[in-house]
DNA sequence: GACTGGATTTGGATCGTTCCAAATACGCTA
DNA sequence: TAGCGTATTTGGAACGATCCAAATCCAGTC
């Protein structure tokens, strides 16, 4: 029952306490912290013990302030909660610990001031750097007055509104989009459709601007026609995708098929077909976009683009980790590639 | 084409570099931006014009080092990539940034090492509290060591193994695992079932035990024996799911239903039972555990256990900062109640 | 013009660590 | 035992903010 230390209860531990513990200077106990090889080693020992004893923790902020260093990377996803960011969190926090960062959180939920606010009170905590998938709307001119030109910032996943010159210095990973709903589009037709839509997302999206753009090619590429009412905008979520499903067959020729902007988009639409009669994966073929988990699992199991969300994470991470290193190179704009995944929700259409 | 600015590029901007631009001493720019009444209005206006023409950025670090405080707080998840922590932490981070709080993110992947090593690089960072949601088999002594005697701590979701008494003055916030499990055997009791399995889950992990529990419970409610095959462990995601599938069907009389651990072992059993040639919702009945959004969505729709999940990070959020107020108050164990949600997934027997 | 008291402002020490130049210790040789 | 070179150790000034006691300012009063 004796006590094990005679330190305070209360007030932590510092350095001064250690050094006064073993009769040494304030500087050799950091020495010995760092593993520097100028300690001899009985002191080394000496100190190491009562820095068990004692139950000491490092002070990284202290540390950081007098070295002007920092040990954070900030991460500010427009939306947590989608699986797809969800697993992309994941993959960069895992990278960042293992370089010894720590992750600083901050998700905006698609508000611009949202995102504003969470910016502004990350920079005020000194990250080494920041990675953002930006909410819908954000504009470059707001991001830099933000985060400043002296911080390092990885862009993901979309593309900022108002880029000029001054601040296209940003590093980037981008998805292929394009080329995914190319490769989706081309798959709907190879199967023998002929009357496509691309369901969802806004027009102002970067992302959707180019998944759209794939859809076109494609459709031109095929030389066929593109009706207006195949384009129907809605948020990037289920729940909107199911309000807008019936706008796809306001006019005539009716889609029989639909690339649409995600998977929680072509999710939510597969629930408004089989409101309206139409079984997906048989009257009608749809495709999605990111692969999250539960695309494999819905009924029917929904092709789509898969872009293994959490090994971008940890590329995303690496890249502004290289970053750090060498602040001054050429701005870096690194495209992932994106790989068709078949399921059953791309059917063949009814008539052939 | 004036150069709106003279100062120098780099370097970062600091309260004297704004006290020498407009004359004044630091401590009274200091005052300035803490918003205090002491300053005169011409000063504090001179002041904050300052302030936005050098660009300045407030160093929370450097403040918290004097002030002995700290405007972080950690969150420790065993399983980002599950929707149903990511919707947590997303409704941790809206509660914390609510109140001024930067999260601090790390995730375990349900690795004890991990954890250790993830506890002790955050508290380095001096996190006003931590939330923890811990990892598999993952014990008090452990966690203490790490994360000492003076952090406050809220244990979320699972409880530690080797409490004692010690350490047993964290806070808690848990799922009414027990009342959940029963709700769902009940329910697929009062549909007619009368062989029910227990699936998924691991014996030494505290939810899956309290869940157990209540399956038992109800159970014996309504004198129905329980065979030894048919309770099946497995981790507890997708996949392992799958694999198991085949020994609910080793022994007789096989069940004609399974009360599943979570959401994420019911989604891989319905695969693996459709891999068997039985469908899910017809031939065999069964619940899952915290209504993931997918839950909703896949095929058939999953009956389960609703519990809010990022209204439960809130939650988590709200009890942390008030034991930061009140840090000698009686550690507080709340329990969050949960709700059955029926959906296709729970059918009545074939031959009923 | 000296005095008073409230309103402002300020120098200097401090938080816990690291840097750096200088001091001390120690082992050997002469 | 003095002298010397290498191996350790150390005081004190930073880092960028805040605290606090004390200084200064500025009407208004006598």
């Amino acid at each position: 029952m004796a006590m094990e230390s005679n330190a305070p209860v209360h007030r932590k531990i510092t350095l001064s306490d250690i050094a006064a513990g073993c009769n040494v200077s304030r500087a050799t106990v950091s020495l010995v912290l760092r593993g520097s090889p100028l300690v001899g080693k009985r002191t080394r020992a000496r100190v190491e013990e009562e820095l068990r004893q004692q139950g000491y923790v490092y002070n990284r902020a202290a540390a950081n302030l007098r070295r002007r260093t920092s040990s954070s990377i900030a991460l500010v996803l427009n939306d947590l909660a989608n699986p797809f960011f969800a697993e992309f969190a994941s993959g960069v926090d895992e990278a960042l610990g293992e370089a010894g960062y720590v992750t600083l959180l901050g998700s905006t939920g698609e508000s611009i001031a949202r995102e504003q606010a969470v910016l502004g009170s990350l920079m005020e905590h000194g990250p080494a750097g920041l990675i953002l998938s930006p909410a819908e709307g954000s504009d470059a001119a707001r991001v830099l007055a933000a985060v400043g030109a002296q911080t390092p910032l990885l862009l993901f996943n979309r593309e900022l509104g108002g880029e000029t010159p001054e601040n296209a210095h940003w590093d980037r990973l981008m998805l292929d989009n394009q080329r995914g709903a190319r490769l989706a589009t081309e798959h709907l037709i190879a199967l023998g459709h002929r009357h496509i839509a691309f369901f969802g997302g806004h027009r102002d999206s970067s992302s959707c601007r180019e998944r759209h753009a794939g859809y076109t090619e494609a459709m031109q590429a095929a030389k066929l026609p593109i009706e207006p009412h195949w384009r129907v905008e809605c948020a990037p979520n289920r729940l909107d995708a199911v309000a807008q499903c019936g706008a796809l067959f306001f006019g005539t020729p009716a889609p029989t098929a639909a690339v649409c902007y995600n998977d929680a988009v072509a999710l939510g639409l597969m629930l408004g077909l089989y409101q309206r009669g139409v079984q997906p994966g048989r009257d009608f073929a749809l495709t999605g976009f990111d692969d999250i988990a539960e695309a494999a699992l819905s009924a029917p199991p929904l092709t789509t683009l898969t872009a293994t969300p959490r090994a971008r994470g940890r590329q995303a991470a690496e890249l502004l980790l290289q970053r750090l290193q060498t602040p001054q190179s050429a701005p870096r704009r690194t495209i992932a590639s994106v790989q068709l995944v078949v399921r059953a929700s791309s059917c063949p259409p009814p008539a052939a």
